[in-house]
DNA sequence: AACCTTTCCGAAATCGATTTCGCAAGCCCT
DNA sequence: AGGGCTTGCGAAATCGATTTCGGAAAGGTT
């Protein structure tokens, strides 16, 4: 039985209202009562009840990160989105609650706006775009302020945090060429929708820039669920009748593992084969060699998201909240100059 | 403006009590009035309030993941728990309220309890003992149930669950001592207490076993805040009249850059000397070499830790509750027997 | 002195759900 | 028929804070 607002007034023989009015500086309480009350609640140690405000208010300053996707997959990600989102939520007297066991829930969301449990939520990883834009809908509807994450969302309503892929796949691209690359291989992931897109279209517009003609015989599509699928497609690139000196992939741990299985196959990095990946995971720094990569800064976008989502809480900002963070290069070890020495 | 129970209870003509009643499934209500409406409130999409009803029913369905370390130093961490915590949380109809900037916050944490945003927390790297005693002394005082993660509390009233990092650290040093050496460095880390205790007691555990006796000038103690410090510690070890064969450290990190230092001295690893780090993260397995280390199963601690906290929550079990989690030693190929080739 | 402003406070309504308690209707039993 | 039970429902209290609104008291103005 903590100590409630009757228990001050009771103690302070003040209405239960004056309490309340002194509390949050309210005008119409003399300043002599203000001392006297938070005073005394300094030394009962009152705290208002969360639930009492929350229901009085109408808000709980509790936003929703909800994870659309397995979150062990993401956890990764999560790691670097937290800390920042996390800190700069409290910074706003705002907690971060998590919604992980949201993949394909529509009604789960949909509840969750109904009994506002939260202010506002973060959408991590959404699903494919139709669905992204009837969930983005859905909380339009149930007047629950929104934003995706990290995912761009090609609508122009729709609130989003992204970092510019298109621009990360072209910089790779472009550093390859750059080495004297002109068969670079592509690994890209169709299970993430818009992303993988960006990436295929950062890397063809690389190669147009460069007058090389595309060759979808380069591309190929790896698939996530199958761990087999990537050593078949590292020999397929292999196999080609032209075999590709550079391969780019679609994330770092692909490129780790087609790392290894170069190793496997005696084929040397960079020497014979340049290989980057994307992300710039921890990881990617450590192997040997260490791989070529792109960073986004996953953290920032974790903040900015944030920060979006409390303006639109609070109504103060724009309509909708788009922004695409820009990306880096970062050059290791694993990217070359095309059969630098042939012994 | 959501549908609330009165608007129910208004298209129906039934009184709210009937409502929530037929709602909530309690027996005064008739079977047929229960369906009537269940019916009516799917129609309408009604969904309680949270802050009503945590108001009513005096709790929220919510615990408190409280980081009372710099959040970002464990981040890594935080990955391996989140899932696991919020998955089972959520099968048992609770949600995970990060609270993030707790360093050193006491009068947060009381005002957290006060204000019974949550039912219970779980206590994320918690300080030194003594204030770790406090601190579980005052959440008792608060009828707040707690739970300690990922440290031992030596304590029988605090409850906790941890890894067994004597075990971890003795296993690791028989491996070397069964490979031969008998000069093996020792590199703790104090500022994280009972952990690095633990770990050198398991040392001199093993040492003590094999009849080697405990030589401090192999034992120095790291410092995360310092970067230099490694690399001035791991020169310390190799300036040592009886150079170490092996070095242990605490951490997987500290291990891996003390392997580029070794690189950069030209000491071969692990043929001049095996190293060894502690945690089995990510990063130790794509190293060159992989590094030998001990796996501790953060997810297994996260999911137990929430797990123990319903129990103590909803009251069903001990008065405390304390788990120490087994370790697993994994041999990878930073180690091996000493001065194998000395070419 | 009559009137008008401020200043400060408290009674009561409110947020939305849950729970207690009383009561009416219907049933069974002797 | 009368007494006792069961069943099903609703009125009202409750959780704890906030907010609106009315009014008393004090001060100021002509």
């Amino acid at each position: 039985m903590p100590v409630t607002i009757k228990d001050l007034s009771n103690k302070l023989g003040v209405s239960r209202s004056t309490v309340s009015k002194a509390l949050n500086n309210r005008g119409d309480v003399s300043s002599q009562t203000k001392e006297r009350v938070t005073q005394a609640a300094r030394e009962l140690g009152y705290q208002p009840s969360a639930a009492a405000r929350n229901l009085r208010r109408q808000r709980t300053n509790k936003i929703g990160l909800v994870v659309t996707y397995p979150i062990h997959r993401v956890s990764d990600f999560l790691s670097e989105l937290i800390p920042g989102m996390a800190t700069v939520a409290e910074e706003a007297q705002y907690n971060l609650i998590l919604y992980a066991s949201m993949v394909g829930r529509v009604e789960r969301i949909k509840s969750l706006c109904r009994s506002r449990e939260v202010d506002g939520v973060i959408i991590a990883w959404p699903p494919r775009l139709s669905e992204t834009v009837a969930l983005s809908q859905l909380l339009t509807d149930e007047d629950m302020p929104h934003i995706f994450l990290p995912r761009r969302v090609p609508h122009s309503a729709v609130s989003y945090v992204a970092a510019d892929h298109v621009q990360g796949a072209r910089l790779l691209t472009q550093h390859l060429i750059a080495l004297g690359h002109r068969r670079i291989g592509f690994e890209r992931l169709p299970e993430v929708y818009e992303t993988d897109d960006d990436r295929h279209a950062g890397y063809v517009q690389a190669l147009r820039e460069a007058d090389i003609p595309y060759d979808a015989a380069l591309v190929v599509s790896a698939n996530s669920q199958d761990a087999n699928y990537e050593r078949r497609s590292f020999d397929a690139f292999l196999a080609l009748d032209e075999a590709p000196t550079a391969i780019l992939f679609f994330t770092d741990p692909l490129a780790i593992r087609a790392l290894s299985h170069a190793k496997a196959r005696g084929i040397r990095v960079p020497q014979d084969l340049s290989l980057a990946g994307y992300d710039g995971i921890l990881s990617s720094g450590v192997t040997e060699p260490a791989l070529t990569t792109v960073r986004q800064s996953t953290a920032e976008m974790g903040v900015l998201a944030v920060e979006s989502l409390l303006e639109l809480i609070t109504g103060g900002g724009a309509e909708s909240q788009q922004h695409i963070l820009p990306v880096e290069l970062i050059v290791r070890q694993s990217t070359a100059v095309p059969w630098k020495g042939s012994a």
